[in-house]
RNA sequence: GGCGACGUAGCCAAGAGGCAAGGCAGGGGUCUGCAAAACCCCCACCGCCGGUUCGAAUCCGGCCGUCGCCUCCA
């Protein structure tokens, strides 16, 4: 995995293995994520789910930064409090999360419920002489601290010519940062040896590792973004405190961008796309696959287009794994391999070699999307034999064992990326009413069709009824049900097994 | 000004010295009552200019363009 820290591609060598300490900097609850936010939290899940299948036992803390001046001026300008706003953001990030089948980190350790730690950490870097106290607030003193810059690879004389930095006659040094500030009145605050105060940005994610990962961890993950100032100043405040080496993995995600400019998305920007949107769009399988699509350390442009595309090939492999299933529900294996059916198995297996390759070469997950795509077409390739009764397919039996054997591959390797690779089956209230009102007007229905029970079952019902259309060579009112079907978003196949609808 | 990344087919995107993975879109077939899905076939010489090399999209130099960090930011 490339390291930001080193900026090299390293081995991967955790410090205690097969355990694996994961810290992910999470959001600041000052409002809903967007896309972006789900990059790189699609990009940390991946990345946990391809360290546990490789053998590792992850720890996986993330952050919910919920005291900070945004979220304090929000609290301020609408009568709320930081735990109210905080909460319900909390809550819509998790809903949001879920969706996406990002996995659960096992910790999600707040600022406000870290302070203890924060000031104990603030009270030591006062003690050893990395930080002082002025009016009431702490500074890191970046002078004290040898390799200050060693994460982003500048040095202090660089930042100083050209930089923007307000100058605060209460620092030695432009570049010191704050560890704790007075609060002014009206903000939340704590108790502290220098007065009420709240913690600065940068101490309670230093706080937080060490309350739940420990002194030194074995990955600190977050986007490009945070690089400089933030874990630039995690590092320095960590090991000026302990003495010891903070994080031996330092991995950073690029950026999403979005719009004309391609500029990143971020909500100080405004050029926002909120998951919500993009998962009313698009079916969180299509999102992930897009999100991945790019290499992580490459940033990639949110275009409709894309995700699109995207959304199509998460179709096409949910297509691949289906055709394998029914043939393997619907047919008894003989146990004996009919040669095609050796060479999906091979293909399944090169598949996993090739995906593993990938995977293991800095999470190249385009390569191993690629190795699955490849795979979809040999699966298709014996289902589409069997399917039309070639001779070269061989028997249908003799093709059970590799078609479990390419699902399961589906299955498995999908899984790494975080894919459900499930039919969607998931009916919205909209749907509901279309599909009742198309069978009370619909003559071709009437008397066959019932405009009850659910909607799975209505539909199974609906395509049963147009069959039957079809047997007595009816083709217009057959066709007229699958166009009308696909009005309302529902698609239609025929099959020589029988018909299938499915939901767009 | 300092540090860094990127520029590959209509779109997205791997590859990183030996004659360009994959997806989407498009074209031509097969199958089908028709359609869809699926299968088969077709579709690039890698921003520009020099250099190194038997050989470069891959290495070096220059140029052009885009983006990121240096302030809040996943």
């Amino acid at each position: 995995m490339t390291n930001t820290l080193t900026g090299r591609k390293e081995p991967f060598e955790p410090i205690r293995p097969p355990e694996v300490r994961m810290y992910v900097c999470g959001v600041n609850l000052y409002g809903p994520a967007h896309v972006g936010h789900a990059m790189s939290y699609v990009v940390f899940d991946m990345i946990r789910r391809h360290l546990e299948w490789s053998g590792y036992r992850v720890r996986h803390v993330q952050n919910f930064t919920d005291v900070e001046d945004r979220i304090v001026a929000r609290a301020a300008a609408e009568g709320r409090t930081i735990q109210d706003i905080a909460d319900a953001n909390i809550a819509r990030f998790f809903r949001e999360m879920d969706a996406l089948n990002v996995t659960r980190a096992h910790v999600y350790p707040r600022a406000t419920h870290t302070i203890p730690k924060i000031l104990e950490i603030v009270k030591g870097l006062v003690d050893n002489g990395h930080a002082y106290a002025a009016d009431g607030d702490v500074y890191f003193r970046v002078t004290a601290d040898t390799d200050y810059g060693k994460l982003s690879h500048r040095h202090l004389e660089d930042m100083q010519a050209g930089a923007r930095i307000a100058v605060d006659k209460r620092k030695e040094h432009p570049m010191d940062f704050a560890l704790w500030t007075a609060a002014k009145p009206g903000e939340p605050s704590w108790d502290s040896p220098w007065g009420q105060g709240l913690p600065g940005w940068h101490i309670e994610c230093s706080a937080m590792v060490m309350d739940h990962l420990g002194e030194q961890i074995d990955i600190h993950g977050g986007g490009h973004d945070v690089i400089f100032p933030h874990h630039e100043n995690e590092i320095a405040q960590s090991e000026s405190y302990t003495g010891k080496p903070f994080v031996k993995y330092w991995l950073h995600n690029a950026l999403l961008r979005l719009g004309d400019q391609e500029e990143k998305m971020t909500r100080h920007l405004g050029n926002i796309v909120s998951i919500e949107d993009a998962l009313r769009r698009y079916t969180p399988d299509g999102l992930r696959l897009f999100l991945l699509s790019s290499h992580y350390r490459n940033p990639l442009t949110w275009k409709e287009d894309a995700v699109e595309a995207a959304d199509r090939g998460a179709e096409r492999l949910r297509g691949a794994l289906e055709a394998a299933e029914t043939v393997v529900r619907r047919t008894a294996g003989s146990g004996q391999d009919s040669p095609p059916a050796v060479a999906l198995r091979a293909a399944a297996a090169r598949a996993r070699e090739a995906f593993r390759e990938a995977m293991d070469d800095d999470f190249n997950t385009p390569t191993a999307i690629g190795e699955l795509f490849a795979l979809a077409t040999e699966t298709n390739r014996l289902a589409d034999g069997l399917a039309k009764q070639r001779s070269e397919a061989g028997p249908p039996e003799g093709a059970v064992g590799a078609l479990t054997a390419a699902a399961e591959t589906f299955r498995e390797l999908g899984g790494v990326l975080g894919l459900r690779l499930s039919t969607t089956t998931e009916t919205s209230e909209t749907l509901e009413r279309d599909v009742r009102r198309f069978v009370s007007e619909e003559p071709a229905l009437a008397g066959a069709v019932a405009a009850d029970g659910a909607v799975p079952a209505l539909l199974d019902r609906i395509l049963e009824a147009r069959q039957a259309a079809r047997a007595r060579k009816d083709f217009q009112a057959a066709d007229r049900i699958r166009d009308r079907l696909g009005e309302i978003g529902v698609s239609v196949e025929d099959y020589p097994a029988g018909s299938r609808w499915r939901l767009r």
